[in-house]
DNA sequence: GTCTATAGCTGGATAGAC
DNA sequence: GTCTATCCAGCTATAGAC
């Protein structure tokens, strides 16, 4: 059987215009938010998403795997530049795709499909942040506490996404000082930061 | 106005057991599968949930208050312990108590009533965390990089939680370091853990 | 006091209109 | 090829049965 029945109107402009209008709904108001109703409403276009995704479950993926690559990309950027780690921990704090992500988590909580999409994506970044950072680590300057690179690699990535949890219940108790913590860290490692922040 | 109208069956066996209900509801399917119907039927009681609580919301602000309340009790005793930081540690990183609070954060993206309730609780459990454990720090043998508690609280409870997370999208790349890691810290800290694991 | 029947809503999916 | 009308399921909450 064909892994994914492919449509003709894969591409046409009211499919993305559906894809918009629904990540979109997804970062204001929630997945529960995200119904065939109110993503055509959102998107001021007659109610056809069945027409264009046979499922609902079908939308949701195709809008992960968009805002995955975008982010797969942005994260290559960010590993190729000259400061790896820097570029790195900046990314994983940028809220936009903290939020996002937020939500998808909490939907693979009840849609299977999700869950197996998520994971394999997962397993994709990390295997492009583990790759560039040995590299890094490797530098002879690297402190030995921090040989381990798939360690680093989940600390800055369970902290990061913390942060922006909590942030979302508006507690902030000890942001300052870990951010501080990890941002001394990283000085050890790869320098200075050089350039300015993005927030 | 009343903040929150009392009834005559607050404590109910029945209520009790429709609660039990919900929970293992939530624990097995997610919260998305605790509705009125199913807790009944999980039960094996009468359909009779807004006899026992006007709203879904009271049903789950009811439900949270009692697991955290539960879990503070814990949490208190594992601060009282002989190596509280290890205590602590060992307790975050309990699956059955992760697994409840993960569902409910997912909750609070679509139950505003949850997100304040959440909040408030959160603050509760960081007080208690950061009066044992500046204590702790206080002592002489720590090692400097480990001065703030706020800190050190924050980075446990973003480790321990990530680990979960990532357990249930059967992802372990870097747990076993990262697990090691910690076990080191907190043996600089506090020294070598005495006694044995839970888990 | 406890429980049942049902109203009223919202959603995903589909048959078929144009 | 595109969209609309409708079906049916599942939910919360309520009115009222016993």
């Amino acid at each position: 059987m064909p892994a994914r029945r492919r449509k003709s109107n894969d591409d046409s402009a009211t499919r993305t215009a559906l894809l918009d209008a629904a990540e979109a709904l997804m970062l204001e108001e929630g997945y529960a938010a995200v119904t065939s109703r109110k993503i055509a409403a959102k998107a001021g276009l007659p109610n056809a998403i069945h027409y264009y995704f046979d499922t609902m479950d079908e939308l949701f993926i195709e809008l992960f795997r968009r805002g995955a690559d975008r982010s797969l990309a942005q994260q290559e950027e960010a590993l190729r530049s000259p400061q790896p780690l820097w570029a790195f921990w900046d990314l994983l704090r940028d809220r936009k795709n903290g939020d996002l992500n937020t939500e998808f988590v909490a939907l693979a909580n009840h849609r299977k499909a999700i869950r197996s999409e998520i994971a394999e994506s997962s397993r994709t970044f990390r295997r492009g942040q583990l790759a560039a950072l040995a590299r890094v680590l490797e530098a002879p300057r690297s402190a030995t506490a921090f040989r381990s690179p798939e360690a680093v690699v989940l600390l800055l990535s369970a902290v990061s996404r913390f942060l922006i949890m909590e942030n979302a219940f508006d507690l902030d108790t000890g942001h300052e000082e870990v951010v501080e913590f990890v941002d001394q860290c990283i000085t050890e490692i790869e320098g200075e930061r050089a350039g300015t922040r993005q927030h």
